[in-house]
DNA sequence: TCGTGCTTGGTTTTT
DNA sequence: CCAAGCACGA
């Protein structure tokens, strides 16, 4: 028998987990009407959502069956939001919150009723992923279109079509026409001819996200039955990293939730906007408030970053956004020194040799842990991380490129996924000593997998004999840590034997698709055995499976959402900055995420051998207002 | 076969 | 910006 959640009083709620909010996020968490929140880094955009979920499932605002739909950009932030709402909530009410990726809603949404499609747009039921590269659409465009017929155009207009207006404007730029092109230009014949050859005529249809996404927003226009079910389902929408929003993944939500009752919340920062290239709107705020009546609320608090970085912040946010207003940090300065300085080194080996005896310095004096720092760089992280990984090891701090890659996926990826996560909690239970809480992080993602019901205690505890036996079984065949890459894979397939191949690929969509389950499962092999290397058991084999001991190097890409003690910023040079001059917008916002990342500390370094920095003096000259001093290392 | 000079990629999300 | 890869001529 289930427990039933209690509901509680609009009036008598209070946010969960926290000290308080600031006025404004109270505001937005008990708002009836379409919100903007514009909010820098650590203003706990991400923690705002959370309380909202839990304020509407808890109050019954959102009114059961009713359901509330977020929608984020990147599948970690989708999963976060999800996590965080899981811990304020009973499972009753946090099972009402979809939390997903847009490309998975799309998707979705083409999965479950593309087949309404009209026959011209209609893929087949089996379709493929595509992931088509500048590559492809060359050889679309120089061959495989044809000629186009003498009526719409030459095979001349064809070509003066550069690759990018094709990929962006014409294929994927503006909803899809039902009947086709009326009075196609060339581009567009061109773009049908794409469209029909992906969709009908290969023996198996072709999409890519973007596309998907076009089918996506096509099929709800044409099929008011479908669109009508969707906004019975949602009562709330919230999206996250509103900046990165693209206008396929706008136009999908105008069409779906525009003179509805639902109630949209759209928080994200413009001065992070760094996905310019991933075809992001030029201004999602000012075109939702415009079509959604959307009120701007801005947030004020940082409760990241300590006074003295996020004064230093506010010169750069200023640049990027000359209306930007301070941030007020609720984080006290821990650390003694300069919060930034600018670190100028004579050679990158020098360079690598100090860092390493910095970070181990403060490591052992300041009861830190290798985690609370990073290396962030701008590009090409292997590079660096040749020259700094072996200056690290020497000072006993084992350095990982999170962008690297093991098998056929990158690190950071892999660590993500189900499989891999999977591997770590069973061997974690099976191989190491007080495994307590290995065990209920066990049963309950098994349990899940098999869905056992949490409530059935009758079921629980027939699952938990089998899961003990397994366990034991696992470590009587492996009771060292694989010595070979086949030991590894044995030991993986063991692993996931026990798991249940079927049930992992039937939970996880992606792993139905092409040979990514098994490039997942070859790189946790080919990683398990890497980790063992150097290891003398199994736990510091686990524990270097994860990196817990080493300092992450990573691009500011990567760091995009992540935070961190110290930020130590490799490279702050023209080489690196290349294409500073051709955006400095979107140069500077990569700049400004990556000094937001930092709680306590942020050191960027230079060093003459890398590149001048006379391109990015415009960088240097922000940080010089700013008070940061440059210091020559000798 | 080697040198020269030109083009290109790098930062990258998504099942 | 700079390194790598390619085409081409000697």
């Amino acid at each position: 028998m289930a427990v039933l959640a209690r509901r509680v009083r609009p009036d008598d709620w209070k946010p969960i987990g926290v000290d308080a909010l600031e006025a404004n996020a109270i505001k937005v968490v008990r708002s009836t009407d379409n919100r903007s929140v514009i909010a820098g880094p650590g203003a706990g955009k991400t923690e705002l959502l959370a309380q909202r979920a839990a304020y509407l499932l808890q109050t019954g605002i959102a009114p059961p069956p009713r359901r509330i739909l977020a929608i984020s950009f990147k599948r970690d932030a989708a999963t976060n939001l999800a996590a965080r709402v899981r811990q304020r909530c009973h499972r009753s009410h946090a099972g009402r919150l979809d939390s997903m990726t847009f490309d998975a809603f799309a998707k979705s949404l083409v999965d479950r009723f593309g087949q309404a499609l009209p026959e011209r747009w209609r893929p087949r039921p089996d379709y493929e992923l595509m992931f088509p590269n500048d590559t492809a659409f060359r050889g679309f465009l120089f061959q495989d279109v044809g000629t186009p017929p003498k009526a719409i155009g030459s095979y001349a207009d064809l070509q003066a079509i550069s690759i990018k207006t094709f990929e962006r404007s014409l294929l994927v730029g503006s909803p899809l026409p039902v009947l086709g092109w009326p009075d196609p230009t060339v581009g567009q014949w061109a773009a049908d001819r794409f469209w029909q050859s992906s969709l009908h005529e290969g023996k198996k249809t072709f999409l890519s996200f973007p596309m998907i996404g076009r089918l996506a927003e096509l099929l709800l226009r044409v099929n008011p039955m479908a669109r009508d079910a969707l906004r019975l389902t949602y009562s709330h929408l919230f999206m996250d990293e509103f900046q990165d929003t693209t206008q396929i993944q706008y136009d999908l939500v105008r069409t779906i939730f525009l003179g509805t009752d639902a109630v949209i919340t759209a928080v994200g920062d413009n001065k992070q906007q760094i996905m310019r290239w991933a075809m992001a709107m030029d201004d999602p705020f000012s075109a939702f408030d415009a079509d959604f009546g959307g009120k701007r609320t801005p947030l004020y608090n940082n409760y990241r970053s300590s006074p003295e970085l996020v004064r230093i912040q506010h010169v750069l946010a200023q640049a990027l956004d000359a209306r930007a207003v301070e941030p007020v940090s609720k984080t006290a300065t821990t650390i003694a020194g300069e919060s930034c300085a600018i670190w100028d080194f004579s050679s990158p080996e020098i360079e690598a040799q100090r860092l390493a005896r910095f970070v181990a310095g403060e490591v052992k004096a300041h009861a830190l842990g290798p985690r609370d720092f990073v290396l962030l760089v701008r590009q090409k992280a292997v590079d660096y991380a040749a020259v700094l990984e072996p200056a690290f090891r020497a000072a006993g701090i084992p350095l990982r490129n999170e962008a690297g890659t093991v098998g056929a996926v990158m690190l950071q990826e892999l660590l993500a996924e189900e499989a891999s996560e999977l591997l770590v909690k069973v061997l974690r239970l099976a191989m190491t000593k007080r495994a307590g809480r290995h065990w209920t992080e066990c049963q309950e993602a098994l349990g899940a997998l098999r869905g056992i019901s949490p409530e059935d205690e009758a079921a629980q505890a027939i699952f938990a004999r089998e899961l003990d036996a397994q366990a034991t079984q696992l470590s009587a065949d492996h009771p060292e840590p694989p010595a070979s890459k086949a030991d590894a894979r044995t030991i993986v397939d063991d692993v996931l034997c026990f798991v249940g191949r079927e049930r992992l690929i039937a939970v996880h969509p992606a792993y139905a698709q092409g040979g990514w389950f098994e490039k997942v499962v070859e790189a946790t092999a080919v990683h398990l055995h890497g980790s063992s290397a150097d290891a003398a058991d199994w736990t510091e084999t686990l524990d270097t499976y994860e990196g817990l001991h080493a300092i992450p190097l990573m691009t500011i890409h990567k760091s995009k959402g992540l935070e961190y003690h110290s930020v130590i910023f490799v490279g702050l040079d023209d080489g690196a900055w290349w294409s500073f001059a051709g955006d400095q917008m979107e140069a500077t916002a990569g700049f400004f995420v990556a000094f937001t990342r930092a709680k306590q500390r942020v050191v960027f370094t230079y060093c003459a051998k890398r590149g001048a920095r006379t391109k990015i003096a415009t960088l240097y000259g922000l940080l010089s207002k700013a008070g940061v001093q440059t210091i020559q290392i000798a």
